[in-house]
RNA sequence: UGGGGCGUCGCCAAGCGGUAAGGCAGCGGCUUUUGAUGCCGCCAUGCGCAGGUUCGAAUCCUGCCGCCCCAA
């Protein structure tokens, strides 16, 4: 514990739990990343009791030599050692069962079903919140926080979800699914600060992973290789087929397992002599055939939600000064829809986007946002053409 | 073994005597807690093969090879 470093931070407001400190309890989600890592940094520099918790979520073997996943091998190790130097609890717990049934299968299954799934949502929405949740919640803790770039914002009808400060960094894509009971017990300490900030939080405390790379892509895939996790899980996925031109029925070329493609891809196809790009637009996953046009046939005028759920109020329909906008891909811009139908509680709801969106998978996750704050979301389960 | 046409980068395709467009595909990079999109860059010392004409040919001539079409 640094006593004489002076903090500009006030570790009560970015916990945003009454003081004083001294008689808290918080349990920090600690994947042996930077950020969850000065996440327990702060939490120690609080004054509260700080409980660090990280999931062993998959194999070591399966991940060797893979560099800035979360939570197998050397990132258990990190956050042990981060834990020791800010001489705080720490836990491990191994849950790879439950994330290679909720989250590796899943995924797997996903994608043989012609779709394009997002494991960190589902990780999210299983491991790391729910399990986690119950554990916090268990050991007495106040709070649950994470390193997660998002803010969380007490509004008046309870806590609320908002972009992270850093348009750059923001998570909140990912987070569309938490329910707003796991939101009041949740904290985001991150979700103000710029990275480079977290980084030089990490190297202020000493810690050994201040200058360790981010986490990217899918933390359960070794090299990049997704394609080859779902098929070691779900030899199917490597069933060929055929390659189909939607307008003229033409068949243009192969492929070697529908899992490899996604709506809206481009690249990949193979298939050369063409006087513009194709572009995946379909998956006909029982027929395994992938049909593939120009782009103009990717316009999407409309996304039918499954899964939705809800995050605070929905905003007020007299006060249309603040559209809704919805992400249809973490990479994508927020772009303005209008929303039919009831979103929240796992109903069903329909998006129309004010102009065409390109590139609408199934399977992805539509997150809506009223400004900065998000509403909530839902899994994109079919589309309709612009 | 008649007549006609064609052979240029993996695919499509310009060029028609002056020293190889472009598109598609592919590769590399940027961006990024889902391999989408997008953007940037790279990608034929050689034009079926062999000769010849010419200062100079993918472009003209000759032969050969290979395709395609027409033909009772």
């Amino acid at each position: 514990m640094s006593m004489l470093s002076p903090s500009p931070l006030d570790e009560s407001a970015l916990f945003q739990l009454a003081k004083p400190m001294a008689g808290k309890r918080i349990v920090v989600a600690m994947s042996g990343g930077v950020d969850s890592s000065v996440v327990a940094a702060l939490a120690a520099r609080s004054g509260a009791e700080v409980i660090g918790i990280t999931l062993q979520l998959y194999d070591h073997g399966a991940a060797s030599g893979r560099k800035g996943a979360c939570c197998a091998g050397d990132d258990i190790r990190d956050a042990r050692a981060v834990a020791d130097r800010l001489g705080i609890a720490h836990y491990v717990f191994d849950h790879a069962n439950s994330f290679r049934e909720e989250v590796i299968e899943r995924f797997a299954d996903e994608y043989l079903a012609g779709r394009t799934p997002i494991p960190c949502i589902r990780c999210n929405m299983g491991p790391k919140f729910t399990d986690l949740f119950a554990m916090a919640r268990e050991l007495g803790a106040d709070c649950l926080a994470t390193g997660h770039y998002v803010r969380r914002e007490t509004g008046p009808a309870g806590a609320e979800l908002h972009r992270a400060v850093d348009p750059a960094r923001d998570q909140s894509y990912f987070l569309f699914a938490t329910t707003q009971a796991q939101l009041e017990y949740l904290r985001f300490p991150l979700g103000g600060m710029p990275k480079a900030e977290v980084r030089r939080i990490a190297e202020a405390e000493g810690l050994r992973v201040a200058a360790k790379p981010d986490s990217q892509d899918i933390c359960f895939v070794p090299d990049g290789d997704y394609a080859q996790v779902v098929r070691s899980v779900r030899p199917a996925g490597a069933a060929p087929g055929e390659i189909v031109h939607v307008v003229t029925g033409e068949v243009l070329g192969g492929h070697q397992g529908v899992i490899g493609f996604t709506v809206g891809q481009r690249r990949g196809l193979e298939i050369g002599g063409q006087p513009e790009p194709l572009y995946v637009i379909g998956i006909d996953a029982l027929a395994r055939r992938v049909m593939v046009g120009p782009r103009h046939l990717l316009a999407v005028g409309a996304a039918q939600l499954v899964e939705t759920n809800r995050i605070g109020p929905l905003p007020d329909d007299a006060l249309p000064d603040v559209p809704l906008t919805a992400k249809v891909r973490s990479l994508a811009k927020p772009v303005p829809v209008t929303l039919d139908g009831t979103l929240g509680d796992g109903s069903t709801a329909t998006i129309r986007f004010a102009a065409p969106e390109y590139g609408v998978a199934p399977g992805q996750a539509a997150v809506i946002y009223a400004g900065e704050r998000i509403i909530g979301g839902g899994w994109i389960e079919t589309t309709d053409a612009a």
